[in-house]
DNA sequence: TTTAATACATATGTACGACATATGTATAGC
DNA sequence: GCTATACATATGTCGTACATATGTATTAAA
């Protein structure tokens, strides 16, 4: 095949240079960042990204639905012009973000994706910075206030019933760790009796944030809280499920701030 | 190498009927199904999989962090006693859900995730059931009406001319298609002066759902919503812009709720 | 001495061929 | 008609070779 590199090897100079004088040319406006970020998603594609947009162009023009199935790999890459091995890591990309799924024999067909699957995998607490943790926090109260849009709508006895379990367990108990614990059931049931599944599954992949937090209280005392929220907070629970109960949405959502409001100390300062 | 296949080929219709054995012994309580979740994931892991856990494993122990390089693909298919292909599979995972980055020669580093980015090439409106879309179209309600909260924290007089500006142009145009864009406009403007990058990003992987929708309404009236909301809520851009400058929260998040409640016809009549 | 051009080493990216494994299908035996 | 076998086939795994891009050392030139 024919080698670029040997071709090319004695340009390349001349390319650095002509770089360089760009380079120079737009520092002294100041344009450089931004032509730069215009510039990049060009030519910067390896081919299996190409390889992967093709696919996804492919898919969408043929109107492919869950559980229809794809053409062989071989076929695909015969089709293509391209060997097995970068269409398999196209196709990766996909099983990876649950696209599609694929078992032996029966070759690939195209799930139905799960919304949030992937996120878990990527929300580490170890990975994440902290700013992205206040925002994450953040995120969280926002969701809580406004859920009580959908709770109002449809709470039932038998819901209010599975709450008031998980108060008096709490408050009959000093431990910290079963405070926390107690905690994480209480709000955890809150998204479930929204009965909306996707932000049910988007609390579920915060949860190990959370975890990874309260885990990390008595170490730091700066981070994100100074203290455990049931502590200190003058809504507690109870007062809560009494509004849920008894109360209206206004209530509520005002109480659900207060109640979330303890984590952001700066924040409420500003 | 050893052929295990050559060697069970026998065994297998044993293996069978001892399978259908157990479906027909278990059916008769009804417990199956359930066994079966849990059989599952204990030895339906393929080689990849392993070696993607073992990798994570590998990683949180280390407790690496976003900027330190991995060692080679040859030094982990070697430590780890696999070929590079597998290894190369296990990290292309990783380098999907932006975990890790990689460029030749220089190896491979710790990426700092962004949370939402590998999500919007999930969130296809073809691949979503109707079921999931009113969902997302709910958590949109929620967080909206949460937002408030942020907002009359952060709200200065130059956040509110640029809300100002949209709406003064929303209010000249009459053609739908102009007000639809000028619809997402506005509420694409009251997630950035949320101040909080990782609530807008989630807003902005949700574009596509909604200009999918919107695009949709002519076609099919029944989905979501009967008509374009500005047409027809009792709250209008202007009025949530009014009360974000001389309202309090929480007439905002009531009338947010209101002005977003047009695409939930079933659910307010619950 | 400093700068630019070249050569080399190296890690990831791509390609090809081979076999393993699991599953669907057809065939033979009762 | 049912069961067990043999075969075909698509994905999964492996090993090797080479392409490509980038870092580093060396050399040439000013």
């Amino acid at each position: 095949m024919f080698n670029f590199q040997t071709f090319f090897k004695n340009v390349r100079h001349i390319y650095f240079s002509r770089i360089k004088c760009l380079i120079f040319a737009t520092a002294l406006n100041g344009s450089f960042s931004m032509s730069l970020e215009k510039l990049r998603p060009v030519e910067n594609l390896s081919q299996v990204d190409k390889i992967e947009m093709s696919l996804q162009e492919y898919l969408r023009s043929e109107n492919f639905q869950p559980g229809d199935s794809l053409p062989k790999e071989l076929e695909l890459a015969q089709a293509m012009g391209v060997s097995r091995t970068a269409i398999r890591e196209a196709l990766s990309r996909f099983r990876t973000l649950g696209i599609i799924e694929s078992r032996k024999n029966r070759g690939m067909v195209i799930a139905k994706p799960d919304v949030f699957n992937n996120m878990e995998r990527v929300l580490d607490p170890q990975l994440l910075d902290d700013e992205t943790m206040n925002e994450i926090f953040e995120m969280r109260l926002v969701i809580e206030v406004g859920l009580g849009d959908v709770l109002f709508l449809r709470k039932n006895d038998a819901d209010l019933s599975k709450l008031e379990r998980i108060v008096e367990k709490e408050e009959k108990t000093t431990k910290k760790i079963d405070i926390v614990k107690y905690d994480i059931e209480f709000h955890s049931m809150l998204y479930k009796l929204s009965g909306n599944k996707t932000i049910m599954r988007f609390q579920k992949m915060l949860l190990p944030i959370f975890d990874h937090v309260y885990a990390n209280l008595s170490k730091d005392t700066e981070a994100y809280t100074g203290n455990i929220p049931e502590d200190m907070s003058p809504v507690s629970h109870r007062d809560l499920l009494n509004t849920l109960k008894n109360g209206n949405l206004e209530q509520f959502r005002s109480q659900m701030r207060t109640h979330l409001m303890v984590y952001f100390k700066k924040l409420s300062t500003d």
